[in-house]
DNA sequence: AGCCATGCACCG
DNA sequence: CGGTGCATGGCT
């Protein structure tokens, strides 16, 4: 996947300072990212440690920081390996009237195109209400999506089993003295999947680091997993 | 104490 | 009026 530069566009004079000035302190990466081990040198745009890009195009995901990363980190990737699971075979339509079909159906897609899933995002009412902005767990954030040094984020693509080509916008906002991270730009999907609240938006990501996304509907795990909050109604 | 869903003000 | 970013509050 590939990143969109957008701090070199014209009409962001409101980055340019906060760029300029991230800029400046990247000489040296002070930080890096808690957890993960970064840090290869600040001329390298987008190399890491033990994982490489074929480079080019299509590529993985890949993602490049505003202007020049000081972390030069952007993959995705866990530490791990990502293991394929032999033995389930998608051929099969699967019953799209049973949930639990539906997840296993994909999974096992999933597996045949070497992706691993990630985690899965049971919608809340603000990820689809919110124009597509879709709240990503912290902890899930930081360990299989790129680093951000800014809050305006970056910029990246994923691909879906249809071979649809999405593209987000990876960024996060500060929260109290922690970060939230949010995934915009996800009303495309939803509607391509026809997500809705208490549907599932599924993340993976193959061997090279590329994303790969879904959508399903929710299943008896994902609806006793997850309880919806009451939301008392307010009397007329 | 932290995290996350949502409310809401502000800006276009 | 819709979108964006922020701040608050509920819940774990």
């Amino acid at each position: 996947m590939e990143v969109t530069g957008q701090g070199v566009s014209s009409g962001l004079a409101g980055f340019t300072s906060e760029a300029a000035a991230a800029a400046a302190a990247q000489a040296v990466p002070p930080q890096v990212g808690p957890g993960l081990p970064v840090g290869p040198s600040p001329t390298a745009l987008m190399s890491e440690p033990d994982q490489q890009q074929p480079a080019s195009g299509t590529g993985p995901v890949v993602c490049k920081q505003e202007h020049g990363g000081a972390s030069g980190s952007a993959a995705l990737g866990p530490p791990s390996q990502i293991g394929h699971a032999p033995g389930v075979v998608p051929g099969d339509a699967p019953d799209t009237s049973d949930p639990e079909a539906v997840a296993a159906a994909l999974g096992a897609r999933m597996n045949v195109v070497g992706a691993s899933i990630i985690f899965e995002k049971p919608l809340t009412a603000s990820d689809v209400s919110g124009g597509g902005r879709v709240v990503v767990p912290k902890s899930v954030a930081e360990q299989y999506f790129p680093r951000l040094e800014q809050p305006s984020g970056v910029t990246i693509s994923a691909t879906d089993l249809d071979g649809r080509t999405y593209t987000f916008k990876w960024r996060f906002w500060v929260n109290n003295s922690s970060r939230m991270y949010l995934l915009e730009g996800a009303g495309e999907l939803h509607k391509n999947y026809g997500l809705e609240v208490g549907d599932v938006m599924v993340f993976a990501q193959k061997p090279d680091g590329s994303l790969v996304v879904a959508g399903r509907v929710a299943s008896k795990a994902d609806l006793k997993k997850k309880a919806p909050a009451k939301r008392p109604v307010p009397a007329a």
